[in-house]
RNA sequence: GCGGACGUGGCGGAACGGUAGACGCAGCGGACUUAAAAUCCGCUGGGGGAGACCUCGUGCGGGUUCGAGUCCCGCCGUCCGCACCA
C-alpha cells in the first residue's frame, strides 16, 4: 500500500492501527482533557513549596504557530514538567505579544480590523498550543492588546514620567515622502519605502524616550552577576552598552573661516593618543556648525540633504561609501597653533554619539582611512607595532588598530598607547582656554535612550494630553486606560489615531481648555518588558503587580527564547524591571536569573525548473543508487547513493537546495498542525529535542520525524512487554539481585542520573540519547530473560519501566501517561515524583583504563577500582603492547590519571 | 562596516585537556513474508592486512603539553544581530 500522491505521512492511517500500535491521535486529546479537567497545571500563589518560574518568550499572534514555537515551547515544557516532578510549585504561563505592525498591515491588505485579526489568530494559535500538550497554566493567559493589560502599562508610563525616567526629545525617523508616513527599518529596502518605492528621508520628530542611559553603568556591571546567562549574550550586551573612557577636546577654530565667527569645536575621542596623526575634522550632518555653514553654502546644503537620504539604520550608514564635504572651516591643532585641519561634514559621523564631531586619524581607524583615501588627505602612522621598523612602517589600505609605540608624535614618541593617552589627557586638562580646560575626561556609553514613540494605531496609547497653556499633562489615573478607538480606517497612510475625527480632542485635565491627546503609541517592546511580572498575578485590577506575588515569583528561573532577542528585548526588560523597582512596582533589578537561547528550525529548500520554490509537502524524496562497484576478487559490493526530489506523484524533478531558516518566501516551512495531526505531538516534541544541541539550529527532516515516530511505537511495545513480565502488586524488594536484574538496574539508574543532569543543563539532545540507550538495553535484557524470569528480575523490570516512563515523560507526556496506565501505576505520571538515583548502582568494582604509548592508544587494563598508582603501573607494564614498544628498556615516564587513562612515554 | 557565534563520518551530532565518532538518521547484508510495509539481528570514517593489528583522520597553517576536537596565535568559510520586525 504505497502512498497515494499527497500522502507523505503514510505511517498514521487510522486503519493501519492495531491493538499493539500506539494511537497518538486518540490518546493525546484524551490525556489533554484529563489534565485540563483535573487542572493539574494551574498554579496557586499560596502553595508553600519552593517556587520555580519557567517562561518561554511569548509569541506574536501572527496567524499560526510555526516550528520555531514548537521547539521553544517544548523545551520550556520539559523544564516545567521536570521541576514539577522534583517537587517545585512551577509557574509556567502563556500569553500574547499582541500589538504590532502585522495587524495593521493585514488591516490595510484585507480590510480586517487589527483587533479582529489579532484575536482570531490568538484563538487559532491557542488551539494549536493546546494540541502540543504543554503543561501551561492557561488561567493566567494575558494579551498585551487587552485594555486590562495596557492600562497598567500606561500607569507605569506615568509613574516613570513622574520619577524622571521618561523625557521628550527629538530623534530621527525614516520618512516616506509619498506615503507621508514613518517607516520601520525593515520597511526600508535599498533606501526606498517598501510600498511607495519613494526615496526615504531622515526626518526629525519630537518623541518620547525612556531614560535607559540612566542605568548604563548598572546594566553593564550587573551582567557579571548573571552567571546563568550565556556568555555570548552578556558579551553582546556589554558591547551594545559600549562603555568607553574618552576625552572631550575643544579645538579652536580659525575665526576667519567660520560662518558666524564660531570660535571652537568640541569633539569626543577615545584615541587621543593619535592626535598627532590627525588629518581632518568630521562633523555630523546634523551638527549645528554644519547647519550654520550650510546656510551660506548651497552646495554643502545639498550634500547634507543627500546624507539625510540614508535612512536611520546603523548598518546602512556603516556600509555606505564614506562621503564628505569640505566646509572651508579650519580647526587649529591643540598642540600646534600653526597646524590647520580641514573641517568636513562626513556621512559616517553620528550626532547621537559623543558631540557629533570627531577628529580623523586615518592611520589607526578604518573609516577615517577610507575617507582620506577618497579625498586624498594623506595619513601619518603614529602607533608602530612592536617589532616593526618605524622608518618603514606605512599604512595604505588597512588601518592599524593594535597596540604599539608612539612615533611621529613629538613629545609622545616612544610611549606606549596607554602612556600617550594619559599624557595627552593630562596636558589638555590643565590647559585653560576661555576659562575652561581644553580637555575633559569622560566615560561615555554607546547605549542610547530608548525611543518608545510609534506613529501607529495598534499599540498602547501614550497617556498624556498636550495643552496649549499647560503643556504636557498626564492623563489622570482615574481615567485610565486611554483606550484605542475602534472606528478607524486604514485606507490612507499615516496614523489613524491622528486623523480620527474626535478621539484626540479632549479637555485639559488641568485647566479644562481645549487640548489634544498624544497620538503616538508605545513601541511593542514596552509590552514585552514586563509581561513576566504581570503573570505572577494577572488578575489584580488596581495595580500593575501585586507586590507579594511579583517579589516571590521573580526572578524567572529559566527564560527560554531566540537568540535574536539577545540585546533589545532582554536589555529593555532589565531596564524596565529597574524602573519598576524605582516606582514601587517590583522589588528587584534583574528579571531573568537563567537564560537560554535556542537555535532556529531550518529545512532544505526545493527549487523547480522555473526557479520558483516548492514546499516540502509538494515534494517526494527518493534515495537512488548512483553506482555499484563490485570488487572482482572478494565479490564485495559497495554502493554510493544520491537523494533526488520530484514533485509528488510525478516525474518532474526538483532541485534540492541549501538548508535555510524556515520562511514563507523560500516555501520551506512545515506546518506543525500537519505534523501533529499525522504523527502526534509527542513525535514532534521528541524530534525537536533529539539530535541537535538546543542552542544550535535544528534541521527538520522527514526522515528524522519518521525515526522519532518509530521510537514512539518501539517504546509502546517495550512497555507492553515489560508490563507482561513486571512484578505487580506489592511484591517486596528482593534482598539480593541476580546478574540480569543488576545489569538492568544499573542501566536504569545510570540513565536516570544522566537524564537528570542533562535536563538541569538543558542538554535535551543528550537526554534523548540516554533514553534511547536505556530503551535499547532494556529490550535486549527482556529478550534475553525469556518468558518466565525469577522474581528479582521481575522486580527490576517494574523498576526500570517505571524509571524509563518518568524519564521521557517531560519530553513525550502523552505517551508517558499511556505507558504509566499500562504499567498499572497509580495516578498520573504528570503528577508523579522524579525517581531517586541509587548511587551504589553507578559505581563499578573495577575500572578499565585505556593505555596509551606516547599518546596513542595501544590497549586496556582492567584494575580494581581501589588500585593505587603502583598497582596500575605494574599492570600496564605487563601488557604485551607495552613490552613490545619498550623493547626491554625502562619507560621514561608513566602518567596515571586515576580512573581515566594511563600514558607510557617510551 | 561594527559586534557575536559556529566549523568533527554520507547527514544531525557525542567526547571534565585523557580511548575521536555515544545516540539518532541514511545506507548495506540477513531473518520473517507469496510480496511489500512494519519488526528483529548484524555491518557501516579513509587506506592497508587473511588476521590479531597497522596507518591517516575533528576547516587550513603554526604553537603549548606526556597527551589537543578541546588551550594559545594567525588565516579561511558559514550563520546571526545592529536600536521603528517581533
Amino acid at each position: 500500500m504505497m502512498s497515494n500522491g499527497t500522502n507523505h505521512f503514510a505511517a498514521s492511517e487510522p486503519d493501519l492501527m492495531t491493538a499493539d500500535r500506539y494511537n497518538a491521535r486518540v490518546a493525546e486529546p484524551r490525556w489533554q482533557k484529563t489534565w485540563e479537567e483535573r487542572a493539574i497545571f494551574a498554579t496557586a500563589n499560596d502553595d508553600p513549596r519552593p517556587k520555580y518560574y519557567v517562561l518561554e518568550m511569548f509569541p506574536y499572534p501572527s496567524g499560526r504557530i510555526h516550528m520555531g514555537h514548537v521547539r521553544n515551547y517544548t523545551m520550556g515544557d520539559v523544564v516545567a514538567r521536570y521541576k514539577r516532578a522534583k517537587g517545585f510549585k512551577v509557574l509556567h504561563p502563556m500569553g500574547w505579544d499582541a500589538f504590532g505592525m502585522p495587524a495593521e498591515n493585514a488591516a490595510m491588505a484585507h480590510k480586517v480590523h487589527p483587533r479582529e485579526w489579532t484575536y482570531a489568530n490568538i484563538a487559532t494559535m491557542k488551539a494549536q498550543l493546546k494540541s502540543m500538550g504543554l503543561s501551561l497554566d492557561w488561567q493566567r493567559e494575558i494579551a498585551t492588546c487587552d485594555p486590562a493589560y495596557y492600562m497598567h502599562q500606561q500607569r507605569m508610563f506615568l509613574d516613570f514620567l513622574k520619577a524622571g525616567l521618561v523625557e521628550r526629545k527629538t530623534s530621527k525617523v525614516n520618512w516616506d515622502p509619498v506615503d507621508q508616513t514613518v517607516l520601520a527599518n525593515e520597511q526600508v529596502i535599498d533606501g526606498r519605502g517598501w510600498r511607495s518605492g519613494a526615496l526615504v528621508e531622515q526626518r526629525e520628530l519630537t518623541q518620547w524616550f525612556f531614560k535607559i542611559t540612566r542605568f548604563s553603568e548598572d546594566l553593564l556591571a550587573a551582567l557579571d552577576r548573571l552567571d546563568r546567562w550565556p556568555e555570548k549574550v552578556r558579551t553582546m550586551q556589554r558591547n551594545w552598552i559600549g562603555r568607553s573612557e574618552g576625552l572631550h577636546v575643544r579645538f579652536a577654530l580659525d575665526p576667519a573661516t567660520t560662518p558666524n565667527h564660531e570660535s571652537e569645536l568640541e569633539i569626543f575621542t577615545t584615541r587621543h593618543d593619535t592626535l598627532f596623526g590627525a588629518k581632518f575634522m568630521g562633523l555630523s550632518a546634523d551638527h549645528p556648525l554644519a547647519r550654520a555653514a550650510a546656510a551660506k553654502n548651497p552646495a554643502l546644503a545639498a550634500f547634507i540633504a543627500e546624507c539625510k537620504r540614508m535612512g536611520t539604520a546603523q548598518e546602512a550608514i556603516d556600509k555606505a561609501e564614506k562621503l564628505g564635504f569640505d566646509t572651508g572651516i579650519r580647526a587649529i591643532h591643540p598642540f600646534d597653533p600653526s597646524w590647520r585641519l580641514p573641517v568636513y561634514v562626513a556621512n559616517f559621523v553620528l550626532m547621537e554619539y559623543g558631540t557629533g564631531a570627531i577628529f580623523g586619524c586615518p592611520a589607526h581607524d578604518q573609516r577615517d582611512l577610507d575617507f582620506v583615501n577618497k579625498y586624498d588627505l594623506g595619513n601619518t602612522p603614529v602607533v608602530c607595532p612592536e617589532g616593526q621598523d618605524p622608518a618603514t612602517f606605512v599604512i595604505t589600505d588597512e588601518a592599524y588598530v593594535g597596540d604599539g609605540r608612539m612615533i611621529n608624535s613629538r613629545f609622545l614618541d616612544g610611549m606606549t598607547f596607554a602612556q600617550a593617552q594619559e599624557e595627552v589627557a593630562k596636558r589638555l586638562e590643565t590647559e585653560i582656554r576661555g576659562g575652561a580646560p581644553v580637555g575633559r575626561r569622560e566615560t561615555m556609553y554607546r547605549l542610547r535612550d530608548w525611543g518608545v514613540s510609534r506613529q501607529r494605531y495598534w499599540g498602547c496609547p501614550i497617556p498624556v494630553i498636550h495643552c496649549p497653556s499647560c503643556g504636557v499633562v498626564p492623563v489622570p489615573a482615574a481615567e485610565l486606560p486611554v483606550r484605542l478607538p475602534d472606528d478607524v480606517d486604514f485606507d490612507r497612510p499615516g496614523n489613524p489615531l491622528d486623523r480620527h475625527p474626535s478621539w484626540k480632542h479632549v479637555a485639559c485635565p488641568q485647566c479644562g481648555g481645549k487640548a489634544t491627546r498624544e497620538t503616538d503609541t508605545m513601541d511593542t517592546f514596552v509590552d514585552s518588558s514586563w509581561y513576566f511580572a504581570r503573570f505572577t498575578d494577572p488578575w489584580i485590577a488596581t495595580s500593575p503587580t501585586d507586590r507579594a506575588a511579583v517579589d516571590s515569583w521573580l526572578p524567572v528561573d529559566q527564560y527560554i527564547g531566540g537568540i535574536e532577542h539577545a540585546i533589545l528585548h532582554l536589555l529593555y526588560s532589565r531596564f524596565f524591571t529597574r524602573a519598576m523597582k524605582a516606582t514601587g512596582h517590583a522589588g528587584l533589578d534583574e528579571p531573568f536569573a537563567g537564560l537560554f537561547t535556542q537555535g532556529m528550525v531550518v529545512h532544505e529548500t526545493y527549487r523547480k525548473a522555473d526557479g520558483t520554490f516548492a514546499s516540502p509537502s509538494e515534494v517526494e524524496i527518493k534515495t537512488l543508487i548512483e553506482s555499484t562497484v563490485e570488487d572482482p576478487t572478494s565479490g564485495f559490493k559497495s554502493t554510493s547513493s544520491i537523494r533526488v526530489a520530484t514533485l509528488t506523484g510525478t516525474d518532474i524533478p526538483v532541485e534540492i537546495g541549501p538548508i535555510e531558516k524556515m520562511s514563507k518566501s523560500k516555501r520551506n516551512t512545515v506546518d506543525p498542525d500537519e505534523i501533529m495531526g499525522s504523527y502526534g505531538a509527542d513525535t514532534a516534541r521528541w524530534f525537536m529535542l533529539s539530535d541537535s544541541p538546543p542552542d544550535r539550529d535544528v534541521i527538520w527532516s522527514e526522515e528524522g520525524v519518521q525515526g522519532a515516530a518509530r521510537f514512539v511505537q518501539r517504546v509502546w511495545r517495550l512497555i507492553g512487554e515489560a508490563a507482561a513480565v513486571a512484578a505487580t502488586g506489592d511484591l517486596p524488594r528482593p534482598a539480593l539481585f541476580g546478574e540480569p536484574a543488576t545489569a538492568l538496574r544499573k542501566a536504569a539508574h545510570q540513565a536516570l542520573s544522566r537524564v537528570s543532569e542533562d535536563i538541569e543543563k538543558l542538554r535535551f539532545n543528550r537526554c534523548v540519547a540516554h533514553v534511547y540507550e536505556l530503551a535499547n538495553t532494556f529490550q535486549t535484557s527482556l529478550t534475553a530473560a525469556g518468558g518466565d524470569p525469577p522474581a528479582d528480575y521481575r522486580w527490576a523490570v517494574r523498576e526500570a519501566a517505571s524509571i524509563l516512563v518518568r524519564l521521557f515523560h517531560p519530553m513525550m507526556p502523552h505517551l508517558a501517561e499511556e505507558c504509566w496506565a499500562a504499567l498499572g501505576a497509580a495516578g498520573l505520571v504528570a503528577e508523579a515524583e522524579w525517581p531517586e538515583v541509587e548511587a551504589d548502582l553507578l559505581v563499578e568494582d573495577t575500572v578499565t583504563l585505556p593505555v596509551q604509548i606516547n599518546g596513542k592508544k595501544r590497549g586496556d587494563v582492567t584494575v580494581p577500582r581501589t588500585a593505587g598508582k603502583a598497582e596500575v603501573e605494574a599492570a600496564v607494564l605487563a601488557l604485551d603492547a607495552v613490552q613490545r614498544a619498550l623493547g626491554g628498556a625502562a619507560p621514561k615516564k608513566v602518567i596515571v590519571v586515576p580512573h581515566r587513562i594511563v600514558n607510557v612515554v617510551a
